[in-house]
DNA sequence: CGATTGACCGAAG
DNA sequence: CCTTCGGCCAATC
């Protein structure tokens, strides 16, 4: 178990279920700072080094791809996320609500 | 060690 | 509607 802010990142990320998707604020709310949102998407950007980091199921909270720069290619993240089953238009998530994991919400 | 930046969010002008 | 600022945390320069 990680205690800190970096670790406990990546561990919520990986609880995400398959076909969800949670946004940045969702994590720093649920890790106890709501704020460091930028701080989250630094761990996405260091997950590159760790595995089954699934960065591609968060986005920010408009339900936008914002980090589909940082994939592979250009459009690999909404690939993976249609992959799921979700819908990709413009860089959002169609029903992104419907789609919505959060880890405070989730038992 | 000081300053800047980064896949964010929200408010204010 | 668009731009700017403040805030949090960690990594990089």
């Amino acid at each position: 178990m990680s205690t800190n802010f970096f670790g406990q990142v990546y561990e919520v990320v990986k609880k995400i279920p398959f076909g969800k998707v949670t946004t940045y604020g969702a994590i720093a709310t649920y890790l106890g700072s709501g704020a460091s949102a930028r701080t989250v998407g630094w761990a996405m950007n260091n997950s590159h080094q760790y595995s089954n980091i699934p960065a591609h199921r968060v986005v920010n909270r408009n339900g936008l791809l914002t980090g589909k720069h940082h994939f592979s290619g250009t459009n690999l993240m909404q690939q993976l996320l249609e992959s799921e089953g979700l819908k990709i238009e413009d860089d959002k998530i169609i029903n992104f609500e419907k789609h919505l994991w959060d880890p405070n919400k989730t038992t």
